[in-house]
RNA sequence: GGACCUGUGGUGCAGCUAGGAGUGCACGCCGGCCUGUCAAGCCGGAGGUCGCGGGUUCAAAUCCCGUCAGGUCCGCCA
């Protein structure tokens, strides 16, 4: 089913016209827009054939579709008329007989009639239908990706991403940003994501490569004094693709001179905003602000998904006197999933699987009841005892615990009745990842529920701990450390803070964005906290430095996903949904046979040999003969 | 690199736990009937390498192994 947030088709009246343009061609009407006002009038449509209703030789009710909607026309003649033909219609508009018309249609009250009929392409039947009744598999919509482009929610996925990254153009510019394209074929920067390669022919053993975002060129225009830089970039990462990840998005990616990261963040939150005010008629709430600490302590994540509670509870101090040996840790995490005492064995123990696979030793449940010796006078002793008195917790765990610490775990958890603990002990980042996981598996409403709700993720620390205890930067290595904590670089670098920021929606992350680095004894210092000898950092980000000489200004920027954010918008849990031609899991277009191997003639001109013990050996080329050497 | 789910006429499913003839449902398609339908209706018909390969068995859509494709996830995504 369509949700409240898509610009469906054929449903906005007279604003039919002003968002589909005036018609012309072939056609003198849109399909989508005739109305009751329109009876009388002499139109031409062109459309594919939806469906066709026969009732005998001379009476036929053909539903034509345009990408404005459908009208139904009368048709008495004998054309040969099938799914999916390309027709073009000529008739009248016509009110429909008192008692026919369709309250499920836009066109419903009208009619075309006396049709002439010219059929301008035929059609054979298509491999899958094009209305909504069924899931069709994804590799058959993709490899007629043309033919589900045709389905209404495709249309309305294209048309809603027209629409925002049009407000999202309206607001920069209202903001005074200038779009400035960057280039894509670009330099190797050895950081970060695998880049996509591209070999040069003019220089044998040279490559480009694809840009993995505008980062360095959008700060370079910051050198360049272009002040308040946009564009709508496409960014290209060689990385495992899933529902929220494409080798190639569209970015809002936003530079801006001598401003804070208020500033910041208050245009990207202008632009977001405009967004999601064209998706749907919705009050959207203001964006609100979390500290990176906050939302990991409450929602074990940097990305929060907010429309819902089942915040993480801590359970450590509670449990810490309790002699069970499973929760002894560092960290005891939590989450009550309400009402769910009832939870079977079986569940409780796939729940358990997926906590290890998450990274947890294990999982720890209570089923949350009433306390036996309580159960009679519990009402009456309701207010008058500490909450937790009158409840006690079903688990092989707790069977031996006091009753002093079942008292503090469900005052900890806020546990009623009826519900179900969950809890996890480990090292602290473990904890928290696997219970806000669990939260978001047990707890989380479809993306397209209530209004979407903005947060930002303030305060990054600025490094991440390596594999090895070394500093890696969380960001990247240009984020500007918080001005309080520049102190502690060298004794302390993994307590710094950043002036780093993410943009959640819905508990996607949209993007991120800091403000950079702009002189070079602080960057020196941040290479050094990062153990990168002063040759590396030239060797790396040469040309960035060097700009740097010339007179750099305070600069900080950010970059929003616009197919996740068009996704939410849509309702969509995938952005393959918002994306003409996306690709699938396994990088491959099931429509044009991408990738491809290239013939020996263009490898040769490329200056590529090609190894054959790769994962396309054994694959037959396209000649006889092959390139073998 | 790894885990899990799915693969059955054109489409979506059921059948698989417990092996017994390609069995069933809905949609679509083809033909016929039908002058107010709108997911039209009624009648008839066609359409299958049960993804592919191997194994177990008297017998495999069903059990086992491998493989391919699609999906979800872990790793990865500064």
């Amino acid at each position: 089913m369509p949700t409240g947030g898509k610009a469906l088709t054929g449903d906005a009246g007279a604003a039919g016209e002003a968002r589909d343009g005036r018609p012309f061609g072939l056609r003198d009407h849109w399909c989508g827009e005739l109305r009751l006002a329109d009876e009388g009038a002499p139109v031409r449509l062109c459309g594919w054939v939806a469906r066709v209703r026969a009732h005998g030789s001379h009476l036929r009710f053909v539903d034509l579709r345009d990408r404005s909607g459908i009208v139904q026309c009368v048709v008495d003649t004998d054309a040969d008329l099938r799914s999916e033909y390309v027709v073009a219609i000529s008739g009248t508009v016509g009110a429909r007989p008192e008692g026919t018309s369709n309250p499920n249609l836009a066109t419903g009250d009208v009619e075309v009639r006396d049709c002439a009929v010219e059929v301008l392409s035929e059609a054979e039947p298509p491999p899958f239908q094009l209305d909504e009744r069924a899931e069709v598999d994804e590799a058959t919509r993709l490899r007629y990706r043309y033919l589900d482009l045709r389905r209404d929610r495709m249309v309305a996925n294209l048309r809603l991403r027209a629409s925002v990254m049009s407000a999202l153009r309206r607001s920069m510019e209202r903001q005074g940003f200038t779009e400035v394209e960057t280039p894509l074929l670009w330099t190797p920067t050895p950081e970060g994501a695998r880049e996509f390669a591209v070999p040069s022919r003019l220089h044998h053993g040279s490559f480009y490569v694809l840009p993995q975002s505008p980062q360095i060129a959008k700060q370079l225009l910051m050198v360049g004094g272009m002040d308040r830089y946009y564009q709508m970039a496409k960014c290209l990462r060689d990385e495992d693709l899933r529902a929220d990840r494409q080798f190639e998005f569209t970015q809002l990616d936003v530079e801006m001179s001598f401003a804070t990261q208020q500033d910041v963040m208050a245009v990207v939150s202008d632009a977001v905003l405009a967004a999601a005010a064209v998706a749907s008629d919705r009050e959207v709430p203001p964006v609100a602000t979390l500290t990176w600490q906050e939302s990991m302590e409450r929602y074990g994540t940097d990305k929060p998904d907010v429309r819902f509670g089942m915040e993480l509870a801590d359970l450590t101090g509670a449990v810490a006197a309790s002699g069970v040996a499973a929760l002894s840790a560092p960290c005891v995490k939590a989450i009550r999933v309400p009402g769910e005492a009832g939870t079977t064995r079986s569940r409780l123990d796939s729940l358990t699987a997926r906590a290890r696979q998450l990274g947890a030793k294990g999982l720890a449940w209570f089923r949350v009841v009433p306390a036996k010796a309580d159960s009679e006078d519990a009402g009456a002793a309701l207010g008058s005892r500490p909450l937790g008195s009158r409840l006690s917790l079903d688990s092989p765990l707790a069977r031996h615990m006091a009753p002093t610490v079942i008292d503090d775990i469900v005052t900890a958890t806020g546990a009623q009745a009826g519900d179900l603990l969950l809890a996890v002990a480990g090292p602290t980042a473990t904890a928290r990842a696997v219970m806000g996981q669990l939260r978001l598996e047990l707890g989380r409403p479809p993306l397209s529920e209530g209004a979407p709700r903005y947060v930002w993720i303030t305060d990054f620390p600025l490094f991440d701990e390596g594999p090895d205890g070394t500093a890696v930067p969380a960001h990247h290595p240009f984020t500007m450390p918080h001005p309080d904590d520049v102190v502690l670089l060298d004794s302390d670098p993994l307590s710094v803070r950043s002036q780093a920021y993410d943009l959640v929606l819905n508990g996607w992350e949209l993007g991120s964005g800091s403000i950079r680095i702009h002189r070079r004894e602080l960057q020196q210092r941040i290479f050094a906290a990062l153990k990168l000898s002063a040759e590396e950092a030239q060797a790396r980000f040469g040309f960035l430095l060097d700009a740097f000489r010339y007179g750099a200004p305070p600069h900080g920027g950010f970059a929003v996903g616009v197919d996740r954010l068009v996704a939410i918008l849509a309702g969509e849990e995938n952005i393959r949904e918002v994306i003409a031609f996306p690709k699938t899991q396994s990088g491959a277009d099931p429509m044009t046979g991408a990738p491809k191997e290239l013939a020996p003639g263009a490898l040769r001109e490329l200056g590529i040999l090609v190894g054959r013990a790769g994962p396309a050996a054994g694959r037959s080329p396209a000649g006889p003969g092959g390139s073998a050497p």
